[in-house]
DNA sequence: TATAATGTTACTGTTAAAGTAACAATATGC
DNA sequence: GCATATTGTTACTTTAACAGTAACATTATA
């Protein structure tokens, strides 16, 4: 269980497994027994997923949680930015040398540079469903 | 300060800092002094870009560093690779639950989708050289 | 009102990476 | 040859993010 995105995969985990009930209830304990994790942690990224409107969450006793829209309507950029995931590139925060040509000007190059790939990366993303997963799920 | 990828964005800077110089030679102690970090630091990056062919450095007494290559044949795909920069997305490492169909194959759905994702990303950083972040520095 | 669920917060442990220092290896120049 | 200044490597310390956990607050049902 390293570092990384692990919340992003366990948000789809999740996702994909409600969806995969299509519509019927289930609760965070029996999630997080499918997950084979706890029940906190589950609960916290469907939190996440709740505020963001992908889960819809019912409180009080009886509660449990289910889709909050159909799963052709969620794509996965959406996941990937209501966990919150760490931006992919991160530049170096040090302070700049004034002295260096290279110091001074590197951050706004590169970050440039990042961000397109980066917006290209999420245009990948969007273009994806959790119906997509869900489907090559079933088809096992 | 914090995680990510920050080596990625420091072996740019070292790069791009000696492709700025064209050919001339520099200690990693300039360029630590430049970055304003820890000539130990540098060095280790620097070892990584060295093995990778991108740097070419001499031991010894007046050894030096200079840039391995023409900035022009130099991706930034490569960079990323030499300094080991870790996958963009990890799945999770639970145990799986075989009474779940979607904690059995949610690894490979997923897996098989983030690749391709992480495919098109590479594809993107080959594109781009070091000699396009250098041109951009000296815009300025 | 008791209960069973979600939702939130705070705490602990673990891990990866930054940062540092020390040392080995190497080549230069006197 | 020997002192020296560099690269190269290794081991250690520190730090920060995150997984994981537990406890508690909130909410609605029966």
């Amino acid at each position: 269980m390293p570092a990384g995105n692990t919340q992003f995969s366990i948000a789809v985990h999740l996702l994909a497994g409600l969806g995969y009930l299509a519509g019927q209830e289930i609760t965070s304990g029996e999630l997080a027994a499918s997950i084979n994790t706890s029940p906190s942690f589950v609960r916290r990224v469907l939190s996440k997923l709740s505020k963001a409107g992908l889960v819809r969450a019912t409180p009080g006793k009886a509660g449990a949680c289910s889709l909050g829209r159909r799963a052709n309507d969620i794509s996965l950029l959406e996941i990937y930015k209501a966990v919150g995931a760490s931006q992919i590139f991160s530049i170096h925060a040090y302070p700049v040398q004034k002295t260096c040509p290279v110091s001074c000007s590197i951050k706004s190059s590169l970050g440039k540079i990042l961000d397109k790939i980066e917006k290209t990366l999420e245009k990948d993303l969007a273009k994806i469903s959790l119906a997509e997963v869900i489907a090559d799920i079933k088809r096992k």
